[in-house]
RNA sequence: GCUGCUGUAGCUCAGUGGUAGAGCACGUCCUUGGUAAGGACGGGGUCAUGGGUUCAAAUCCCAUCAGCAGCUCCA
């Protein structure tokens, strides 16, 4: 007998050899049916129709939990690896797990697989589930695991790679094996609503220098709803994307004549200009001075601040009269030279120098996304001077200051990474474990949660980065902080201590929001392109009912104009509802719907966009002014009056 | 950069070898309308670029450029 303790702390006693899926039975018949595998001591998960030898502690996993809906997906990539090769007999099967929310498999095949073949693979899966054949696992040694696979490079590679002395293969439908580590659903026709979604290349291990298979992508759900469901919510994720938005919303624009360097339009510059005076004001208020750099500088500079030996092929080159001259891709040299045009005293320290500094970084074709990623950018630098003594307190205030201004804008969701030193790399082990140090003294002390990055650093100093996810779940870089103990020394910056004698600086680089257009980009899509009022292109559109009331949209405009709003009249020959549909898709907050009724008191019919649909209000004009000036002055977010 | 896909009017897209299309936008006129798109007429395209096949190419082939998805990379 063998004594089984369930999650409630109840013991269950069952034969020995009983399997899971015979103990599920035996404690009700519908988590019988709802079972999708086990998991021992709250750690292994196996299949079904393992027995059970010995007292443990069991679980059973159904769909309702997310474990389970990780392995439907893991079976579906299976049951598609069938299908896939059933149409293509040479296809060879490298790896296929769950993701996110669904699958993928890795397959090498000469002949490339197209979205229109996504249809027969799907009715093949099809055909599959409703066979409704079992999972049956197939347990190997490493020796006769090596043999079964012995051909295939790709298994081979993975059996070499597997843990244990067991290596485990799984049988389904028609004589399909695949090696997996399973568990798997005890059935195919487990699987709920599944989709193939589309395909592309991706390196074998990841490594540009090998070969290139080819990634069909899947998802599966636990039914029709929760398919349907996911469908939508990207479909609703694809309006929010601020490539579309920049073109609907006219903000930006990219043309063929320069590829990665986004065209700013009227109306998108506003948007810029008000995230750049708040920068200003809030970099004011952590005591940073601001400096400006020229963008083409001689080549030898970049020899010696030794970018051009780690990032010559991503630089920009030009040259006049015989001399080379590099594009900048980074600040920091021009920044030097600045601090080196005098003398500096540990008195002046911490020296806090800000720049929004356009630079350039050539990036491959393939690289480039929207405003997220492209060839030119302005970052948000600044370099802090500073005594070893004062690192900490600095990147203190410079976590203070991120924090600051990422409120501003409602950012929460965002998350930490420290990296630390990479393979190419300046600088002594001394040098980068000390720097390394102060940064996680630093998170420590704010009590941050950080992830940490082995060997992603800079190659002069490591960094501790921000990150913030795209309405399609991309994970973008904003801010970074990075120690420097490196380039000062290159550029042989120094100041003098209390003791008069002439000490290297430390060097602070850092970035908050990045680089503005990825920044902008981002909001964009944080906000589905519902600008807060204090950074809407057009804050108020005011929409007379007919011709008779443009008088009184002239007196609105002249009150408004005096409280330096933002704000145009729709005075086109159009229906109060074409007028309002429109100013709708051009997603502007304040919409001031006006006739006869309301020039009488002097008052507007507000309709605004919230959430939870549109509303509307009466107001007074001398109120509105008052109430929509404090909202911006104090940079609400939200869209309510 | 790599694999696959795409490129037709300002925008979104239809058009599969035989005279270039729609909706929206734009212009003019009619309409002066009370909370998500009133009506009529009109202007607008070397079909990304360069070659090739063909009596004939937006359409088929090749190359280039650009974009999209993913991979790789990102000081």
């Amino acid at each position: 007998m063998a004594k089984i303790q369930l999650p409630d702390g109840s013991i269950l006693e069952v034969s020995d050899g009983t399997t899971i899926g015979q103990v599920a039975e035996q404690i009700g018949p519908g988590l019988a049916k709802a079972a999708i595998c086990g998991c021992i001591r709250d750690q292994t998960e196996v299949d079904l129709s393992t027995p059970i030898h010995g007292d443990v502690s069991l679980s059973i996993i159904t769909s309702k939990d997310q474990r389970g809906l990780e392995i439907i997906r893991h079976s579906c990539a299976h049951i598609m690896a069938e299908a896939i090769c059933s149409i293509w007999p040479d296809a060879k099967l490298v790896y296929g797990p769950s993701v996110r929310d669904g699958f993928y498999y890795d397959i090498d095949l000469d002949e490339p697989i197209r979205p229109e073949d996504f249809d027969r693979i799907e009715k093949k899966m099809t055909e599959i589930i409703k066979a409704d054949k079992p999972f049956e696992r197939l347990e190997l040694n490493r020796q006769e695991a090596l043999e079964r696979v012995a051909g295939d490079k790709y298994k081979t590679d993975n059996v070499n790679k597997a843990e244990g002395d067991v290596i485990s293969f799984y049988h389904q439908g028609d004589g399909f094996e695949d090696l997996c580590r399973g568990p798997h659903v005890p059935s195919t026709g487990r699987i709920g609503s599944f989709k193939v979604m589309s395909v592309a290349g991706a390196y074998w291990h990841g490594d540009a220098n090998e070969k290139m298979l080819q990634r069909v992508y899947g998802t599966a759900w636990r039914n029709k709803k929760e398919l349907e469901d996911y469908l939508a919510r990207i479909e609703e994720a694809k309006k929010r994307d601020h490539r579309l938005l920049g073109k609907q919303l006219d903000l930006f624009s990219f043309h063929d004549e320069g590829p990665g360097f986004a065209f700013l339009h009227p109306k998108g510059m506003v948007i810029w200009n008000a995230i750049i005076d708040y920068w200003r004001k809030v970099h004011q208020k952590y005591g940073y001075q601001e400096i400006k750099t020229p963008i083409i500088l001689n080549e030898a500079l970049w020899h010696k601040s030794g970018h051009w030996d780690n990032y010559k092929e991503n630089m920009y080159f030009t040259s006049a009269d015989d001399v080379n001259y590099a594009i900048k891709p980074m600040n920091c040299p021009g920044g030097l030279l600045v601090y080196n045009s005098r003398k500096h005293s540990y008195r002046e320290f911490p020296m806090r120098i800000a720049e929004l500094g356009l630079v350039h970084r050539y990036e491959a074709s393939g690289q480039m996304h929207g405003l997220v990623r492209v060839r030119q950018f302005t970052q948000d630098d600044a370099h802090i001077f500073c005594t070893p003594e004062q690192i900490e307190s600095e990147i203190v205030g410079v976590i203070e200051l991120v924090q600051e201004l990422y409120k501003a804008y409602g950012f929460k969701d965002y998350h930490i990474e420290l990296s630390t030193k990479p393979e190419k790399h300046i600088g002594s082990d001394e040098i980068w474990e000390l720097a390394t140090n102060s940064l996680r003294g630093a998170l420590a002390r704010k009590g941050i949660d950080y992830v940490v990055n082995e060997g992603d650093g800079a190659f002069y100093g490591p960094k501790i980065d921000f990150h913030i996810e795209d309405c399609l779940q991309r994970s973008w870089q904003l801010g970074t902080i990075q120690l420097d103990f490196s380039m000062p020394q290159r550029f042989e910056l120094v100041f003098t201590d209390k003791d008069n004698t002439e000490k290297p600086p430390v060097m602070i680089h850092r970035a908050i929001l990045g680089s503005l257009e990825r920044f902008m980009g981002i909001l964009l899509e944080h906000y589905g392109g519902w600008m807060p009022l204090w950074l809407a292109p057009e804050q108020i559109r005011i929409l007379p009912i007919s011709e008779k009331s443009n008088d009184y949209v002239n007196w609105i405009e002249d009150q408004l104009g005096e409280a330096g709003f933002r704000f145009s009249s729709d005075l086109s020959n159009e229906k109060i509802g074409a007028k309002i549909a429109k100013a709708h898709a051009e997603k502007i907050p304040y919409m001031l719907v006006v006739g006869p009724k309301e020039a009488e008191t002097k008052e507007v019919s507000l309709r605004l966009h919230t959430d939870s649909g549109d509303v509307k209000k009466v107001v007074k004009v001398e109120e509105l002014i008052k109430i929509t000036k404090e909202k911006i002055e104090n940079k609400k977010i939200d869209s309510d009056f």
